[in-house]
DNA sequence: TTAGGGTTAG
């Protein structure tokens, strides 16, 4: 009986079952007393994976009378077979108490389990062990040691120990190399790969990967990919590890050219049945735009892959596929293929960078019932879908589901939120969320600004600007792009010349396309127009349509024909269907009165089949977020919308409202330019939130053209009327209305 | 019988 066991569990193809049945026939035997037969079953549970808890283990091994060094060492290598990390350090802890003294062999697996756990403080156990038992002089003790402190990103103990080694080889030195590239320290790498040639160790296909990936996660990618042509050229011949390592770098370079070298000799070598290659493949086709060989290269793989599949997904997107991107992603789900959290949090990005944010909120939802959770990438891809449909509720949800979650100090989240509360009209909360982060980056920072900026809050933006560089921190193109536009928003000509010219001077970055349409939107929004003509036309480059159009639409708030029409001339055919343009000029000339001169314009957009976009706005009642049309009778309670705004009407030409039908550009009778201005969205949205919202209760709406003239004193007054604050977000910037006030002071 | 390298989501 005890040799039938033994042969049963000791066979390669014993099974779980066959473990149990030997178990319990051991214990009925009690056959316990026998250390080999017991270490054996031990080792069968743990290569089955079934030992899911220590206890088990260490209620075994009691039954073991004398346990022998062999019977750990077969335990622990087992577990460390099986990925049960954990409890390698636990079988290794219970050696000492046992008498037991760990041999040289035994200490690699335990420490490599301390440095896959970042079991720091075990490792440093297993390091004084070393020491004491003189084991660290064994080379692969010591370079287990090595790798277990980099991997905990102890780079110094590593190279104390790396410098006392006799002898280093070429395993030792690539881990060094690969240890400083993963954190970054390439200088470092680079020199260590150097030194270790001149100390007469050539490199091997490791050394060059770990070199090669820390230059590309670098952004180092002309060097990485100059350092892949170099080991072609010394004869290495590059496996599916090296493939992987430099594929991203050709991709961010966009080196098409070198891509498809890659590829042939991915096929020559037959490399493309390594699941990283083929997704490195996939990315670099994505980044490069080919999405005709990434599609192919895609289709060709016999099994979609989890790694591929995610990588074609985004590689779709980022071409501008999104909706192809969505149906693949949708046929395989249907398909029941398993996603995972990048899968989910790629599409879910997808959405909310182009602009399909409902859609971002549902797979949000859709993921977590599919049992998949959200992590600290997800988050930070979900809010900006929040902040764009203004879906305030859903955003203090998710802020809250992050908390819940254990993400605290995440600068990608932290940047997120600021933005996302700064989009829903709660700037107060945006600069908390700010307040709280441990170490904000260039894009917390630009965000609180752009944030303040789109407030119209031109006084924050510039002291923030002014703490960020105390701070420490260089700003960057986009960070003037938000001062500039905060003086822009409140006419301070002085103070946006002033930072419009240290661009250059101080801080070495020249002024790009947005910042010139911030200085002629700043000019000409004073009445400056002639200044601001003259900043285009001192322009090193063309000017493109926001600029012309910044012109255009101060030459509409001034009424200035001749600019107007100048401003025209050359943004017509940089937009041709863009119909707000057509519309702005042909405003311009029915403000003067010229009917001839507008019906042209308004013929020329009827010959080009443009229509006015449709003014539309957003409002989030509880948890749903209401589309209304300009003039759209089609929402339930239009009724009620419109009699209420009846009777706000009433109230308000009691206390001396004038409609300002002068915003009503159509030749029509007075009467019906008040109907027409009764119908715009953004006062819709307003009562459909009164309606449904208790007294007191914030309202923030979103509107898809800047708001008019009328619609603002309008709902300035029904702030004071109804005690309601009221925040509107136009496509220029925000407007907070409080007590018959709004925060703009009625310049935008 | 023990030590070193890789892809995909913000």
């Amino acid at each position: 009986m005890f040799h039938v066991l033994s042969q049963c569990l000791s066979s390669p193809t014993a099974t779980l079952s066959q473990a149990r049945q030997a178990h319990a026939l051991i214990l009925k035997l009690n056959l316990f007393s026998d250390t080999h037969l017991t270490t054996t079953l031990l080792s069968l549970y743990a290569n089955t994976h079934s030992l899911s808890t220590p206890q088990l283990s260490l209620t075994l091994s009691s039954h073991l009378p004398h346990p022998t060094l062999f019977s750990f060492s077969s335990l622990i290598q087992a577990f460390a077979r099986s990925s049960h990390f954990p409890h390698v350090l636990t079988a290794f802890s219970h050696l000492a108490p046992r008498g037991l003294v760990s041999d040289a062999f035994l200490l690699p697996t335990t420490i490599k389990s301390c440095a896959i756990l970042r079991a720091l403080n075990q490792g440093q156990q297993v390091h004084a062990f070393a020491l004491a038992s003189g084991f660290v002089s064994d080379s692969i003790v010591a370079s287990s040691l090595i790798q277990m402190y980099l991997k905990c990103d102890r780079i110094v103990d590593a190279r104390k120990l790396f410098d006392r080694m006799p002898e280093r080889d070429v395993v030792v030195w690539s881990a060094m190399i690969a240890g400083y590239s993963r954190l970054g320290l390439v200088d470092e790498a680079r020199g260590l790969f150097g030194e270790m040639r001149s100390c007469g160790v050539e490199p091997n296909l490791v050394t060059w990967n770990g070199l090669l990936v820390g230059l590309g996660n670098n952004g180092l990618y002309d060097e990485a990919v100059g350092m892949f042509r170099v080991m072609l050229l010394e004869g290495f011949l590059p496996d599916g590890s090296t493939v992987s390592c430099v594929l991203p770098s050709v991709g961010c370079l966009e080196d098409v050219v070198m891509g498809s070298q890659v590829h042939c000799y991915v096929i020559k070598e037959g490399l493309l049945c390594d699941k990283f290659v083929v997704s490195a493949m996939l990315d670099m086709y994505g980044k490069c735009g080919c999405v005709k060989e990434m599609s192919r290269v895609f289709d060709e793989v016999e099994e979609v892959e989890i790694g591929s599949l995610n990588a074609f997904l985004t590689g779709l997107s980022r071409n501008g596929m999104v909706d192809s991107a969505l149906e693949v992603f949708n046929r395989l789900k249907d398909q029941k293929m398993e996603l995972n959290v990048v899968t989910w949090t790629s599409v879910i990005a997808s959405c909310s960078q182009n602009g399909k944010d409902f859609e971002a909120l549902e797979l949000f939802r859709d993921m977590q019932a599919n049992g998949v959770e959200p992590n600290a990438v997800t988050i930070p891809s979900l809010i900006p879908a929040c902040g764009n449909i203004s879906a305030l509720t859903h955003g203090k949800e998710i802020h809250c589901f992050s908390l819940r979650k254990g993400i605290f100090d995440d600068v990608y989240v932290g940047s997120a939120l600021i933005d996302m509360y700064a989009k829903c009209g709660r700037i107060q909360l945006s600069r908390r969320c700010f307040d709280n982060m441990l170490a904000p980056n260039l894009v917390s920072w630009n965000a609180v600004m752009s944030g303040y900026a789109m407030h119209g809050k031109a006084k924050e933006t510039m002291e923030m600007f002014h703490m960020m560089q105390q701070s420490g921190q260089k700003p960057d193109s986009i960070t003037f792009t938000c001062v500039l536009s905060a003086c822009a928003q409140n006419g301070l000509t002085e103070e946006g010349w002033h930072y419009y010219n240290s661009m250059s001077k101080e801080h070495g970055i020249e002024p790009k396309m947005e910042h010139y349409a911030c200085m002629v939107t700043l000019l000409s929004r004073v009445g400056k127009l002639e200044e601001a003509y003259s900043i285009i036309k001192e322009m090193p480059f063309e000017p493109d349509a926001c600029v012309w159009g910044a012109l255009l639409s101060s030459c509409r708030v001034h009424n200035n024909l001749s600019l107007g029409e100048i401003a025209a001339e050359k943004l017509f055919p940089l937009e041709p269907a863009n119909p707000g343009n057509y519309v702005l000029l042909s405003n311009i000339y029915a403000s003067k009165g010229l009917w001839d001169e507008e019906n042209r314009i308004r013929e020329m957009m009827k010959s080009k089949g443009l229509r006015k976009n449709p003014g539309y706005s957003w409002i989030e009642v509880g948890h749903k977020v209401h589309m209304l049309l300009a003039s759209d009778q089609s929402h339930p309670q239009m009724k009620d919308i419109l009699e209420k705004l009846d009777k706000l009407n009433m109230e308000m030409k009691k206390s001396g409202y004038l409609p300002k039908t002068n915003f009503v550009l159509q030749d029509v009778e007075e009467q019906d330019k008040e109907q027409i201005l009764c119908g715009h969205s953004e006062k819709l949205a307003v009562v459909l939130g009164l309606l449904n919202t208790s007294p007191g209760q914030p309202l923030q709406v979103i509107k898809n053209l800047r708001i008019c003239d009328d619609c603002h004193a309008v709902i300035k007054a029904i702030s004071k009327l109804e005690g309601r604050e009221i925040y509107i977000r136009d496509t220029n910037r925000f407007h907070h209305m409080k007590d018959g006030v709004c925060s703009c002071g009625d310049f935008w």
